[in-house]
DNA sequence: CAGTATCCATTAAGATACTG
DNA sequence: CAGTATCTTAATGGATACTG
């Protein structure tokens, strides 16, 4: 995420997994802790780094900071910078991503399923 | 995974996000690099441990016991063991993870399209 | 066959302080 | 406001050898 070794086994690994199969690539691009999450946040209407930041109280501002990085970097999200003093940011949705929305709406109804038959 | 200490910031922060929300709880369920992999495999078939492990290349054998571990404890997989010799012990999906299938067409299908749109 | 055990490398996550 | 920088800990992944 920040550094990556290039050429580490695990790096390899991942990157021919990626490489040969598109649910590996999809659950790569938009997998881990916060990604799907700050997606979601953005679903209703575009937001600032802070406002995203307030809607999802637990991460830091580094982390947020890496997570939109990377979304921006595989065009899930737009990153708008207005030029006024202070500086505003907004981020929104990409037309790619728009396209996740129903599938982690069905996701979320499954967790909520799932969660509910072990509870 | 292996030894998580409960108490760590990082834990703590990942059980709140996970209580409250079930999409992070369903990503934290099937995420990770090679748990939908398994599934996906188990599909057609109920498969044993070195069957998986050849259909998944490059998985170690400590990673796919450690996934299968994981995947048997939330549920999403039956583990049946015959007592032979030499021993056969079969893995299948259950009914919840069977509910997981249309999901993961559909993300492959978005990935699918990702993947060209940036080609 | 179906795993365990051990030890080490890599990566993710977090706290905190600071800046244009 | 919207981030960086730096440092530290925690978690995951992997190689290899071994076992019931």
């Amino acid at each position: 995420m920040a550094e990556r070794k290039e050429n580490s086994t695990n790096s390899v690994n991942r990157k021919c997994i990626v490489e040969s199969n598109d649910l590996s690539y999809a659950i790569d691009m938009v997998g881990g802790r916060w990604k799907l999450l700050i997606l979601v946040n953005l679903e209703k209407k575009k937001l600032r780094f802070n406002e995203i930041r307030k809607a999802m109280s637990s991460i830091t501002e580094r982390m947020l900071t890496l997570q939109l990085r990377e979304l921006e970097a595989d065009g899930l999200i737009s990153r708008t910078v207005y030029a006024e003093v202070p500086p505003r940011v907004e981020y929104e949705l990409t037309e790619i991503s728009t396209e996740l929305i129903p599938i982690w709406k069905k996701l979320c109804a499954w967790g909520a399923r799932h969660r509910k038959a072990r509870a």
